[in-house]
RNA sequence: GGGCCCAUAGCUUAGCUUGGUUGGAGCACCCGGCUGAUAACCGGGAGGUCACCGGUCCGAAUCCGGUUGGGCCCA
């Protein structure tokens, strides 16, 4: 196992398992293996080929990913194909857009083999766009061989099943009103319509009564273009109608509305006066004749002929909205074409396919939009005397769901499938499908199949899949079901295209009259050809092979709309096909909005962008974060701050990881050689928690899975991993895994570290197969090959312990509050404490936790554990004595406060007990006084320096005395922790040894001399002495409490000894360790001993000897050269200081960076603007400041009181000072100030400068700054060391160690200033910017200039704040600019915000990607 | 107007099936700590009218009815 040092960059390690995947063929792999077990076929939902995925389709394409990658680990042979609707209507008004085409004439006059192949160029360029973008998703699925709608046998099973539904007699044309599109000239089925408001008029038209004087039914209507069209009016026949006389000034009028709106009438149309003058049913108005009110512009009114034209009918779908008066055009709405039908009237329907009226409306109209001539109506309407009242609506009306365009309906020829036929069959298969969640089948699927009505497959389009049917002039039809029945037809060419144009040439001889038959030119509905694809992807019926081997499918998911798209669609074809459903089970899920719960939308800006996303926080933190976030069910508010916190979670199981590899490759411990069962007698009670949790989380995971709540799985591995093992369980084994040497017990922690991780990434391998895979690699040694080849792992029941994991509950929950009481005292956990003492609830309690007493006392830094067991009090609680003096007084009077204080002095538990038996006896000046229960009462407190907390069952009480040896303790771990912390800082590797030097106080070596031993063995000191001026390569003054202390620690540079002799086969750690002890601590020595050297050290046999020097002198080997003469790093090498205190430039003249462009110019007067109201706007911006991310209402309100009320003073801000002003924190303010900056980009800023690719620059331009974007700071460096070798003088900051930094690069001279903590000459703290600033600019006002290097910019801004660090930023920019210098930056981009990202990109003039 | 789903802290959410001590987390905020997993992590604090109204019940975030608002689907 390999030893990881990087850090998690999702960005690399996805790209490196990609790339593994794709060289190592790990998806083809994966797929064979699976092909023995059971067919599990899955079909993709195919997406619209009209452009970028979206959040949306990537949370679908996740949940199918996830599911497929689980199915598979089952053993299932998963039949994974992808699809992609490449037909219809949306791809058309794409490329109609792109075209520039307005209509459908201008396609046919273009030519519409043009349109159709720019079409089809145009599917086919979205497909593999977004191919392309559900990979980087780490999606699998069989991306070879994706089934498209448009291929000619696809097309094909599309006409069988159409054939299947012409044969039962389901298919049939028909005369009827339709929902229209007029810019897409086709009709559109009840899927394709989209409701959203409109303004529309609200008219109240008056149709004067046959034969009456002044008298009118009230009609309203939002469509005033359908009063032409109308033949008839409607009321309810159980509503009552009334008859008002209504006054307006000085003209009276009868009208018939609805008795219950006359009050609302008399508000709408200012009436002075109205009455009823009497009431009827809506059946009694029935037949009651009106006159048109526009007869006389309607030439097809005067003529209108039929018993119920111009009469009142009833229909029972008449509501009371309004005046409960529904005109009737039979021409325009389905109801009054219904309604029309049923009483004879003929379906006038006088416009045209673009939406303009036809001649048959008359000259007054004819050619009109209808739309348009709303306006004309009305005023013709209120010209005739006709108009009562007119007004606007906002109202939801329907939409053509691709254009947008407002529908119409009119009437036309269209194919239906008679759905409302075989209503019961399909509502029946759905009865059969298995809903995930229940209610998505029981209760939306069947009410949309409920009300369902027969189904418009035709389009007047082109680019679909044709219309198989040829007509012949005597009537005689023929709809093809397959390609080769269309090879019979004339003009067939093998291998033609057969979508329209071309197919519109092929024509057949009619079997009947032996006339030609044409094609009728309709194409189909987009949603049949999807509905059928779970066979026409299997190409049946042209084969059947395959689809007797997997149809139907087992599971399908789609988002929640598909309730009357894909789910509906599939299940009608497959019940006319089939007469079942075509899938067995579907995951209904929800929809991506935005965080405010709007649906995303691209053309406001508020869609999300997950390619951005995966480029900087990668696919598995995406895919984390669309599986946890929420219930797959339920609408997901997109937050980019959950794609980060699950990246923060991915991290945390990195570094666990990072941490078993730390050890485990040291010890080479090699996990498949120990067997669980093999170390069972080893395990601690805690590594048996840890198991018994690993196999809880695979029950409780796989349980999840199984029912597609895929939040409740990925939340419970994210739990386990966070809470248990990272937080926990690292913590308890750490220090048996720091042990030197073999051991039992450290291999069976090893063995239960393993085997947690390995069952993360197993069960986290579907969900975030990137990072499972990087890990896999190294943490099985690769066997089998891919993560993805192990099987789901099956919980065992034998390892969960309820017990335990409970006890180990409460160890954590004691644990807490310890740390709680400790804060209050003010003692940390580095200073052990003597003992707690608990008092349970229960005899289990106690049990449970003194199984795990070795945790609790380690994990809280606690010498010793106590019980008081259920029932009792704690025997140290002081009991003190509360005299009672009244009831005392009463008896012994004057004795009384003497017995007060001699009960007080005596010890309280006599007391207590001679009470409990009745009564307790006090002499007192001879006399013997007796004291009952009623005269005294106890009360019990807390011994000094203990402190006590409750817990959920029972008390415990923490000890805190301290004594002089816990004292010493406590003190040597601070000195552990102190020389760590300066191992850290020099950069040493773990295994690294060292010679630590210390000088303190009388006191502190009192307290250091018992525990050197243990000192020396945490921080690997072969030599630990107490000197009185210590010296060393790295030495820090220290104070520990109120001691002062100095370290001094020296690196003994063996690691790399060691690590050649860890290599020789039969060298432990520990042999290598005694031979760099007998002196052989470098390379060098090692390679010029003899074998017989070598036995002489203690603990090295012959065998070792022998194998050592061939390992060194390789027999057939020529005698090796001699070696390069070692290089003597000088690391403590002190640099110039940087900051001279001598000759500081005169700092007076300072040019001020980029000079403000203000023009003073005698400018023109301006205009005279008139003064806003400044009040709004400020509230406004309190809102707006209320509303902004990381900012809660509270802090706006702050920012806003301490005078920061507009954009520009916000943006001027200085970071400190806002936080000051506004009592904010720092990193608040910084938000507010980023927010301002980032959104009001300077209009007269610079444009964002170019992005070079990283080799194109080799010399870089004096006066410039460059931003080098890089995951490790090396093209830098190497752009840096290329400066200084051409003369230039170097400045390098870095976060890095400088004697590492200087020897890697090879730096020589030039000046390394160390951004770090550790108070030292060369060193700068991160937070102390100024020194930072004055160092730089002196370096930089030097003859000449120089180059900058600043490598650790996400160190400043972590430290600082963002704003501060791009203002000094700002600043060094302008003088490099000055003097003639060059500043490089390098930063890596995953650890910054992309608008933090673009405003650096903004201040440098290039940007160079590493 | 109808069907379905949803509403819990500033934000995202758990708990609701089966009513029961003090409604849990994460983010953000404030304070503190830890330090060989460490640009990580931990503890504490503050923050809740469980949308609203009514009902059932000894007891309601939870069950029932209604209202309001949001999403999806229809009319």
């Amino acid at each position: 196992m390999r030893q990881i040092d990087d850090n998690y960059s999702p960005i690399q390690l996805e790209k490196d398992a990609k790339s593994f995947w794709e060289k190592a063929r790990i998806y083809e792999k994966v797929k064979k293996a699976g092909e023995a077990g059971k067919p599990y076929y899955f079909v993709d939902g195919p997406p619209y080929t009209t452009g970028s995925i979206h959040i949306g389709t990537a949370w679908n394409k996740v949940l199918k990913d996830t599911v497929v990658r689980y199915r598979r680990m089952q053993g299932l042979n998963v039949r994974d194909q992808p699809g992609y609707d490449m037909h219809g209507l949306p791809i058309e008004v794409k490329v109609e857009q792109n075209l520039g085409i307005k209509s459908k004439k201008e396609i046919e006059t273009q030519g519409i083999d043009k349109f159709v192949s720019t079409c089809r160029d145009y599917a086919i360029k979205f497909k593999s766009k977004m191919t392309e973008e559900f990979k980087m998703l780490g999606v699998w699925l069989d991306w070879e061989n994706p089934y498209l709608t448009v291929e000619p046998s696809y097309v094909a099973s599309v006409w069988w099943t159409l054939r299947q539904a012409y044969d039962k007699n389901l298919l049939s044309t028909d005369h009827r009103v339709l929902p229209w599109c007029p810019r897409c000239e086709t009709a559109l089925a009840e899927a394709e319509i989209e409701y959203w408001d409109e303004t529309d008029p609200s008219i109240f038209v008056k149709f004067p009564v046959e034969g009456e004087q002044d008298t009118y039914f009230l009609v309203w209507t939002t469509t005033p273009w359908t009063i032409p069209g109308n033949l008839a009016a409607a009321v309810h026949p159980d509503f009552t109608y009334a008859v008002v006389a209504a006054k307006r000034g000085s003209s009276e009028e009868l009208l018939i509305v609805l008795q219950e709106k006359v009050e609302d009438l008399r508000k709408i149309a200012g009436i002075d006066e109205i009455r009823i003058v009497e009431t009827a049913k809506g059946s009694e108005l029935a037949g009651m004749k009106y006159r048109h009110p526009l007869t006389d512009l309607v030439p097809y009114q005067q003529q209108a002929k039929g018993e119920h034209v111009h009469s009142i009918l009833t229909a029972d779908s008449v509501t009371t909205e309004s005046t409960g008066i529904v005109h009737i055009a039979p021409g325009h709405g389905p109801e009054d074409f219904d309604i029309g039908k049923k009483h004879g009237l003929e379906a006038f329907s006088p416009v045209d396919e673009a939406g303009n009226y036809t001649a048959d409306v008359g000259e007054r109209y004819a050619g009109r939009n209808v739309r348009e001539a709303n306006p004309v109506i009305m005023k013709d309407l209120v010209e005739h005397g006709a108009m009562f009242h007119e007004a606007t609506i906002t109202h939801r009306y329907g939409h053509c769901w691709r254009c947008k365009k407002p529908i119409i309906y009119r009437i036309t020829d269209q194919w239906f499938l008679k759905v409302t036929a075989f209503k019961d069959q399909i509502m029946a298969a759905n009865e059969q499908v298995k809903w995930f969640p229940e209610w998505a089948g029981s209760n939306r699927e069947k009410d949309w199949i409920q009300n369902a009505r027969d189904w418009c497959i035709s389009r007047q389009r082109y680019w679909g899949t044709p219309l198989p049917v040829w007509k012949c002039q005597c009537g005689n039809m023929r709809l093809v079901a397959s390609i080769e029945e269309l090879k019979t037809a004339k003009g067939y060419v093998e291998g033609m295209d057969v979508h329209r144009p071309w197919i519109d040439r092929l024509t057949f001889e009619c079997d009947k009259c032996k006339k030609t038959m044409t094609r009728v030119p309709d194409v189909l509905d987009v949603w049949f050809d999807a509905g059928v694809c779970s066979w026409a992807s299997l190409a049946y019926p042209a084969t059947k092979d395959e689809f007797e081997k997997w149809w139907p499918t087992e599971w399908i998911t789609e988002a929640h709309d598909q309730t009357r798209g894909w789910f509906y669609s599939q299940l009608v074809t497959g019940v006319l096909a089939f007469n079942r459903s075509p899938y067995k089970s579907v995951l209904m899920h929800g929809w991506a909005l935005t965080p405010a719960g709007e649906a995303m939308s691209k053309s406001e800006g508020t869609a999300v962008d997950p390619v951005g996303i995966v480029n900087t926080l990668g696919a598995d933190s995406l895919r984390l974060y669309l599986l946890k976030a929420i219930a797959p069910w339920d609408d997901l508010l997109f937050q980019q701050e959950g794609v980060k916190a699950a990246n923060r979670t991915l991290n945390i199981l990195w570094n666990v990881y990072k941490f078993a590899t730390l050890y485990m490759s040291i010890d080479k411990f090699d996990p498949a050689g120990v067997r669980l069962e093999s170390i069972k007698d080893d395990l601690r009670p805690d590594d048996r928690w840890m198991l018994s949790r690993v196999e809880s989380l695979k029950k409780e995971v796989s349980e999840a899975m199984e029912v597609y709540e895929l939040h409740r799985a990925s939340r419970a591995i994210e739990d386990f991993v966070v809470s248990d093992l990272s937080r926990w369980y690292v913590k308890l084994v750490r220090d048996r895994l720091w042990k030197e040497g073999e051991d039992r017990d450290k291999l069976a922690a090893f063995k239960v570290l393993h085997e947690s991780l390995l069952t993360s990434i197993t069960l986290l391998a579907p969900i975030t197969p990137h990072i499972t895979e990087a890990m896999h690699a190294n943490l099985n040694n690769g066997k089998p090959e891919s993560v993805h080849m192990l099987p789901w792992p099956a919980s065992d029941a034998k390892w969960i312990d309820a017990k335990l994991e409970e006890g180990m509950g409460l160890v954590r929950e004691i644990s807490e509050m310890v740390a709680r009481v400790r804060q209050e005292a003010n003692i940390n956990l580095r200073w052990p404490v003597k003992r707690i003492v608990i008092k349970v609830q229960t005899p289990e309690v106690a049990d449970a936790l003194v199984n795990l007493k070795e945790a609790l006392l380690s994990q809280n830094n606690i010498k010793e554990l106590q019980f008081v067991p259920a029932g009792e009090e704690w025997d140290e609680m002081v009991l003190s004595v509360v005299p009672n003096p009244n009831a005392i007084g009463k008896v012994y009077r004057q004795w009384a406060s003497k017995i007060a204080i001699l009960l007080k002095n005596r010890p309280a538990k006599a007391i207590k007990a001679g009470i409990d038996k009745g009564e307790y006896s006090l002499g007192i000046e001879g006399q013997l006084v007796t004291i009952m229960p009623n005269m005294v009462s106890f009360s019990s407190t807390l011994p000094p320096d203990v402190a006590s907390a409750d817990f959920s069952k029972g008390t415990f009480y923490l000890d805190l005395e301290q004594t002089a040896a816990l004292e010493a303790e406590g003190f040597s771990r601070e000195v552990i922790r102190r020389v760590q912390q300066m191992r850290k800082d020099m950069k040493l590797d773990v295994e690294e040894f060292v010679k630590v030097e210390i000088q303190g106080g009388r006191k502190a070596e009192d307290f250091l001399e018992p525990w050197k031993d243990k000192i020396s063995r945490e921080t690997r000191a072969r030599q630990l002495q107490l000197v009185d001026s210590p010296k060393g390569e790295y030495i820090v003054e220290w104070s520990i409490g109120s001691e002062p202390l100095v370290i001094a620690v020296t690196s003994l540079k063996v690691k790399k000894s060691l690590d050649t002799l860890t290599a020789v086969p039969g060298i432990t750690p520990e042999k290598a360790s005694k031979l760099v002890d007998g002196g052989y601590a470098s390379v060098d020595s090692l390679k010029a001993a003899s074998q017989e050297d070598f036995a002489l050290v203690e603990g090295i046999s012959k065998v070792d000897a022998k194998r050592i020097h061939e390992h060194f002198h390789p027999q057939e080997a020529p005698a090796p050269a001699p070696p390069p003469a070692p290089s003597p790093t000088p690391v403590q090498q002190a640099p110039a200081p940087a900051v001279q205190e001598t000759s500081a430039p005169a700092p007076a003249q300072q040019p001020a960076p980029e000079p403000a462009p203000v023009q003073q110019a005698p400018a023109p007067t301006p205009p005279p603007a008139a003064p806003a109201p400044p009040e709004p706007v400020k509230v406004d911006f309190l809102a707006e400041l209320k509303g902004l991310d990381g900012i809660d209402v509270p802090t706006a309100e702050k920012i806003f009181a301490a005078g920061f009320t507009t954009p520009e003073l916000l943006k001027a801000a200085h970071v400190d000072e806002l936080a000051k002003a506004a009592g904010i924190s720092e990193s608040s303010a910084s938000k507010a100030v980023e927010h301002y900056i980032y959104e009001a980009p300077r209009a007269e800023g610079k444009p964002k400068p170019e992005i070079k690719p990283a080799p194109a620059v080799t010399e870089l331009e004096r006066s410039f700054s460059y931003l080098v974007e890089e995951e490790k700071p090396e093209s830098s460096y190497k752009l840096f060391t290329t400066a200084l070798e051409k003369g230039m003088k170097g400045y390098c900051i870095t976060r890095n160690y400088p004697a590492k930094i200087r020897s890697k690069f090879d730096l020589k001279d030039t000046p390394v200033i160390w951004l770090s903590n550790v108070g030292r000459e060369n060193a700068i703290r991160p937070k102390d910017l100024e020194k930072l600033s004055l160092a730089l600019e002196q370096f930089l006002s030097q003859q000449g200039g120089g180059i900058v290097l600043l490598d650790g910019l996400e160190y400043l801004i972590t430290n600082n704040n963002f704003i501060t660090v791009l203002r000094l930023i700002q600043s060094l920019r302008d003088q490099v600019a000055i003097n003639q210098s060059i500043l490089l930056m390098a930063v890596n981009r995953s650890t910054l915000e992309s608008h933090q990202l673009n405003l650096l990109e903004r201040e440098v003039d290039y940007t160079i990607t590493g």
